[in-house]
RNA sequence: GCGCGGUUAGCUCAGCGGUAGAGCGCCUCUCUUACACAGAGGAUGUCACAGGUUCAAAUCCUGUACCGCGCACCA
């Protein structure tokens, strides 16, 4: 005999090593089928899964098995991410614990250290999507990455096309700068977070020195880079002042005050420093007014440009030193609290300093329009519709995109320089080695105006122009998302024109958490559009963010995250899908907590312990049972019309991506119908003759209930499946090649009916069995009477089931039965149920019992009654409902005077 | 400031026009040979608040409060 407790570990040890061995999952083009087909959001190389990738793959692995066992020819594309900033700030940290910067290897065998890395953790990463049972073909050839070769082929031909388009420019811009991790990053990798500050209030005195004008600020250490002070044109407290040159405190510069009606008349003092190297709106304000721009942090975060004294001071400590002259100075007027949002790296969490500098952008006005429409027509199409308008709202009010990075890990920028050409324009110094770059020879971040860029994917021979060999490359890398915009078609080889490529794209469904929607999935659609002519898939399937059981965010620092694989060695594979795909509802959050797993855990065992009992039951040499048997009896057609009505809610669910109702469908058919009243009906039954069809109508039931359930929980459907196969008559070698079941034909209209009638009056004396506190073991007599003789035609048809679940002995189904002296009552429908108990009835009891429920149902009469009374309902709700008010009062009707005969017999 | 969610049983959440549901927890009984990771039964809810629409509202509309999340602003 089998255990009586599943045991995953073995199970999905075997199985996910069989299914990759047996190449279940390898996809090839066949145009006779439909295709269905995921791309991988890829994970980036930078450690473990967490709980979100487990909630994705687990999402996406459903579909896939889905579709595959509906007949589609079902690819879901594998690979991971490069990963950009954050994969380098891993491997930093690394480096950092044996006491190394990434300067002291150099670029380009840090560079090697970084494949080696790839090598570790990409493996890593299939290994524990191979775990969580996900049916990707991991072989080597099979698995893309973002950096490998053709990938870098899809990255120059994208770039290549923006150039030659003119929508890829390089331009001096204010940008965001993380002085951490050294690099400029695009708008959407700013994070704003609230923090507690302080609102400065400095004295600018005029030329002379007397009163000037008072501003107000967040960052006095930039005022040392300050040329201008503006006012509102329209402010009737500074008009006069436009013009006057002000005294620049801790400087000797003056600056002038200018008038210019972004300015806010409303906000601090109305009047503003304007640092345009150091402040986006002060710089355009610059812009406007021809005004110096004086760089004076750096791109370290150091002081420069500035008096002595702070020179190659940090942010902080400068502005502390400022503040405290400002205030020996007397130019410091107040400090007023002040709580504002400050923009933060997403990688890094370090204050971003907004910084003029020369970059890569895309532009994406036009890139945009195309997408926008594609979202208004839904041929990209949102579940949940919600994120549609936050989609076309981003896309509408797009900025251009800085994709150029100061890190080493990523798509080199494939554009070189001519040092011949262009010496007088490039910013070049020849010799030492640079550490930001990691060459000889440095390509300061200045400006490269007037140079010619030569675009080639590889080192070019020499200059096109001049044909000298002294070439530059562009030392910054791209976006990590530029190469990840591409995915849905890159994974197919594109730019080549491949029979994949043709066959797989668009792609089905993009299965994806809200956090990239803009970051990615906008891109990716944009990208499409340009680089392919059509969106890169149909649907968007959106879910949330897996947070711990109060709703935060799990987070390293915060130590309350959940480890899948932690999860799955405790709990198996199964339960932690069940789990989650459960709890993945509409889109929303989902407060996981390690109890949940319990839940999972306990239903596959409960699957496991039906497929024991069957075995249990089957014949020892194998042969095909299977079957649907003629002469169906009441529980056999219900059961039968369960499972159709189940498949169908899941058949309907699926379409709309529904999976936690497929799921919970699937739970409750078989928990709550197939084991608690089918299994327990067909238990004498296998005593008898009937054990056959009886048997054969189970593994009908139970082997489509497995089909079913597999693609939402493979393991333990496919390891039963495999035990019970001689049985089911399957010549497949894996459930996945099975059919999905569904589309069975429904039985009689009256089956469920008459089904909930017995079940009904089973519940009512097991009730009376557990308020009396009758023993389970002991069985009890009991009467059912109606009065309507026809009332029990269908309960003499099948007493069986009542003597079996409610464990009667001896059971008089007869019109007219008087109660038994001794008895005690319960009412079902039509029907009285008389029980009659050893000794004396606890008349009190009783009493008490019918008070209550006599009280009850007085209500629901009253309730009914007031509605039938009411003329507006009778004139304007529909005939059914009005049948039904009317068919529950009279059975409230009925039961009550009979509820008042009982009482009156036990009155006496 | 704009937008999007949420507010339902002790907890986590379904339901989204016709008499309030699940899982977990709690209480009682049962180791009845598939399963105690189980079975049977039970208790528990002014469905945030205020208006409105409707014969009928947890469900639709409007507003309010609180919680969360985006986006914008942030001198």
């Amino acid at each position: 005999m089998l255990p009586k407790v599943y045991d995953p570990k073995p199970v999905e040890d075997k199985w996910s090593e069989l299914w990759q061995k047996e190449k279940l999952f390898v996809s090839t083009v066949d145009k006779s089928k439909k295709a269905f087909v995921v791309v991988i959001p890829p994970p980036n190389i930078t450690g473990a899964l967490h709980m979100g990738h487990a909630l994705n793959n687990s999402l996406q692995d459903s579909l896939i098995r889905y579709e595959r066992m509906t007949g589609k020819e079902a690819y879901w594309v594998p690979g991971t991410d490069h990963g950009g900033i954050a994969t380098q700030n891993v491997m930093e940290k690394m480096l950092r614990a044996e006491g190394k910067t990434k300067e002291d290897l150099g670029r380009e065998k840090f560079l090697e250290r970084m494949w080696v890395w790839y090598g570790e953790c990409g493996g890593t990463i299939l290994n524990q999507l191979r775990k969580l049972g996900c049916a990707l073909d991991t072989s080597k050839d099979n698995v893309r990455f973002t950096m490998d070769e053709t990938r870098a082929g899809s990255v120059f031909e994208a770039f290549r096309t923006l150039w030659e388009k003119g929508l890829l420019y390089r331009d001096e811009r204010m940008i965001n700068w993380c002085t951490r991790c050294e690099t400029a990053l695009s708008d959407i990798e700013v994070e704003y977070e609230e923090e507690k500050s302080k609102l400065w209030h400095i004295h600018y005195p005029l030329e002379n020195g007397s009163r000037g004008l008072v501003v107000a600020t967040t960052r006095p250490e930039t005022m040392v880079g300050d040329t201008a002070v503006a006012v509102n044109p329209e402010d009737p407290r500074y008009k006069v002042l436009i013009g006057k040159k002000l005294k620049l405190p801790l400087t000797d510069r003056l600056i002038p005050v200018i008038g210019d009606t972004e300015v806010d008349l409303e906000f601090g003092t109305g009047a503003v420093k304007v640092t345009p190297a150091h402040d986006p709106l002060d710089f355009t304000i610059g812009q406007r007014h021809g005004l110096e721009t004086i760089q004076v942090i750096d791109f370290n975060g150091k002081m420069i440009n500035c008096p002595e004294k702070y020179k190659g001071k940090s942010v902080q400590a400068a502005r502390k030193e400022i503040l405290e002259d400002l205030k020996t100075g007397e130019f410091l007027e107040k400090e007023e609290q002040y709580k504002h949002s400050v923009g933060k790296c997403d990688r890094c969490k370090q204050h971003i300093e907004p910084l003029v500098s020369e970059q890569w952008f895309v532009k994406m006005k036009d890139l945009a329009a195309p997408a926008i429409a594609a979202a208004e027509k839904e041929e990209v199409k949102f579940y949940p519709v919600s994120w549609k308008k936050p989609f076309i709202d981003w896309l509408k009010n797009i900025q251009d995109w800085c994709v150029s990075r100061q890190i080493w890990w990523g798509h080199r920028i494939p554009v070189w320089y001519c040092l011949d050409c262009d010496k007088n324009t490039l910013p070049y110094v020849a010799g030492a080695a640079s550490a930001r770059t990691g060459e000889s020879g440095v390509l300061l971040p200045g400006s490269r105006k007037g140079s010619n860029p030569i675009l080639s994917m590889n080192t070019p021979e020499k200059c096109p122009k001049c044909g000298g060999h002294d070439l530059i490359q562009d030392p910054d890398v791209l976006d990590t998302w530029f190469s990840s915009a591409l995915w849905p078609f890159s994974v197919f080889g594109w730019p080549k024109k491949t029979e994949e490529l043709n066959y797989y794209y668009p792609t089905s469904v993009m299965v994806t958490g809200y956090e990239i929607i803009y970051l990615w999935v906008a891109r990716m659609v944009m990208s499409g559009l340009e680089h392919m002519g059509r969106v890169p898939f149909s649907h968007v399937y959106v879910h949330g963010i897996i947070r711990d059981k109060h709703g935060k965010k799990m987070s390293k620092s915060l130590g309350n995250g959940i480890d899948p694989l932690t999860m799955i060695e405790k709990y198996g594979t199964d339960a932690m899908r069940f789990t989650i795909l459960s709890q993945a509802i509409g889109g929303k959050d989902i407060p996981f907590s390690e109890e949940a797993l319990v839940g999972g855990r306990n239903f596959v065992n409960k699957i496991y312990n039906v497929s024991r009992f069957i075995q249990m039951n089957l014949p020892e040499t194998p042969r095909v049972m299977s079957a649907v048997p003629e002469d169906l009896e009441l529980a056999d057609e219900w059961i039968l019309e369960r499972y159709n009505k189940t498949l169908e809610k899941v058949r309907v669910s699926m379409t709309d991506y529904d999976i936690p109702a497929s799921v919970g469908a699937l739970y409750s058919f078989l928990w709550d119908e197939f084991c608690d009243w089918y299994l327990e009906l067909a238990k004498p039954r296998l005593e008898t003759a009937d054990k056959y069809r009886v048997l054969g109508l189970l593994l009908h039931v139970f082997g489509g209930t497995l089909k079913a359930l597999h693609p939402f929980m493979p393991y333990v459907t496919e390891e039963i499946f495999a035990s019970l196969k001689p049985y089911l008559g399957s010549d497949k070698p894996f459930l996945l090649k099975e059919p999905y079941p569904g589309g069975g034909k429904t039985g009689s209209v009256n089956t469920e009916a008459d089904m909930k009638k017995i079940m009904d009056i089973i519940t009512q004396i097991r009730m009376v069995r557990a308020q009396l506190e009758i023993s389970p073991a002991k069985n009890i007599n009991a009467l059912i009477t109606s009065a309507n003789e026809k009332d029990l035609e269908l309960l003499k048809k099948h007493p069986g089931y009542i003597t079996r679940l409610a464990k009667t002995d001896k059971l008089d189904i007869a019109p007219g039965l008087a109660k038994p002296p001794h008895a005690v009552t319960s009412l079902s429908g039509p029907f009285n149920i008389y029980i009659p108990v050893d000794g004396v009835v606890d008349l009190e009891k009783e009493r008490s019992r019918i008070a209550k429920e006599t009280e009850k149902l007085t209500a629901e009469l009253f309730a009914a009654d007031t509605r039938l009374q009411n003329e507006n309902f009778v004139s304007h709700a529909p005939k059914e409902e009005i049948e039904k008010i009317t068919l529950r009062k009279a059975d409230a009707e009925s039961r009550i005077n009979r509820l008042r005969e009982i009482a009156k017999d036990l009155a006496l």
